[in-house]
DNA sequence: GTGACTTTGTGCATGCGTTCACAAGTAACC
DNA sequence: GGTTACTTGTGAACGCATGCACAAAGTCAC
């Protein structure tokens, strides 16, 4: 069978398209957003030595449905058989490939406080092929410390570092106030890809992808339901009745 | 086979099914999960003194779009001024309250490696209404020891602690494996909340909200777009040529 | 080879979220 | 009062993501 013609329309048309990091691309973002559950349910299962899974599956392995990870695997291509399943270490390697695992990503990790500590220590993150290459901090205390198995370095080398090891992913952890200019020098030095764990919007110009990581705010997202679930959802506390009262009086 | 009550995690709160008194006060999902960041550019901008602010002004400092913030506001209600914009204090407020920061939060956090001494220590927390009011750890080495001013205490205390403290969220913060015993059991002692940081899928009864943070999965979807920026988007290595191949012929 | 059975891949419909564009409302000034 | 300038709030259009349902394509037994 030949291979049907995927929908090139937005293969190369997105030059007008004023999407800061937006992915116009043959994959969709959601899609793209999943594939690393799907390749971590694949990999639990190859572990326990499955050789062939069915989307229904695979898609509980991953906590979708079946149908979403049908249509997801099918913006990569035809790699099921019907009737079958899916081949595990098969599907593995090309999401692997198609994500980006099998080349190694130096990463440089900003701001060794707790957190900092805590990310130089994961060993997720090794295990995916990113490998933290650089450790650096402004405070003068943490400097030529040694941290899991790096030293830390000082913030005007980061350049440097990022030249000398071919960083392309920044990963930023220190206070708020402190984000963007690091921010600013991870760019400078050619980082085009951040990951800021700052509570804190980032500015960055065309082309560098930000993601964040905000636990507060994960925090808030989830009182905001639990205080629809628990209590009386429409009743006033005095106060807010005084607050409501004033602000119709105006 | 039927389909068995297992739900895996998603956020869900559709109120409009069982609203009851009429509310139609529903909010996007969406608009929730982008409220906790005006809050944190209205608290910015009332810390430097600004009392009024426009929705374009405010959609900057919060990086998004003037016409995006404007409708998520308008869900929660008329709180501007045409002509003038939005009081700031007055909208920090509404949205506080909307969220349910006006109440104090107790949270359980369970797993204290690296990971859980950061949250623990963590100052965004405590300055938005959650307070960490219990530590728990199954290891016995971290048992008893003194962490951010809290002892921390055995995992089969859990359901006492959340009695005793009325806690709702629970913060996860094991490694993966321990991950989904830490939820059932926290979910056995009341609490209706969970933020997952441990790279699992955790399955929950209806009714329970999950979050989760997963620094491993924000980086490959980085990964994935800086392939696509760097590299050669539409090269073939001999593998992948053999592969496609291997495809077609078959 | 044939038929029964299994599972993928996908066209279509639906719903949610974003963007656009402008009417409605407010303030300031003459 | 009337006019001008400004900003919110929102209806409507559009695009993306999800769910449904089924034809297509494979396996297996005989």
């Amino acid at each position: 069978m030949t291979r049907s013609m995927r929908r090139t329309q937005a293969a190369r048309a997105d030059a007008s398209a004023n999407a800061p990091s937006g992915g116009a691309r043959g994959v969709p973002e959601a899609t793209v957003a999943r594939l690393p559950l799907y390749l971590r349910a694949l990999t639990t299962l190859a572990e326990h030595g499955v050789s062939t899974v069915s989307s229904d599956q695979l898609a509980e392995a991953a906590g979708v449905t079946s149908a979403k990870l049908r249509k997801d695997l099918s913006y990569l291509g035809s790699y099921g058989t019907r009737g079958v399943g899916y081949g595990v270490d098969f599907l593995r390697h090309q999401i692997s490939r198609e994500i980006g695992l099998t080349q190694d990503w130096a990463v440089a990790l900003v701001g060794i406080g707790h957190l900092g500590h805590a990310l130089a220590n994961y060993s997720g993150f090794a295990s995916r092929g990113f490998r933290v290459a650089a450790l650096v901090d402004t405070d003068p205390a943490q400097i030529g410390q040694e941290v899991a198995g790096l030293t830390v370095q000082p913030a005007d080398k980061l350049e440097e570092l990022i030249k000398r090891h071919g960083i392309a992913i920044g990963v930023i952890a220190t206070p708020a106030r402190a984000a963007q200019g690091v921010c600013d020098r991870l760019v400078a030095g050619g980082v085009t890809s951040i990951l800021n764990f700052a509570p804190t919007v980032l500015q960055v110009p065309d082309g560098v992808d930000v993601r964040k990581v905000d636990m507060s705010i994960e925090l808030q997202i989830l009182a905001y339901h639990e205080q629809r679930k628990n209590g009386a959802p429409l009743a006033l506390t005095p106060e807010q009745a005084a607050t409501l009262a004033e602000a119709v009086r105006g």
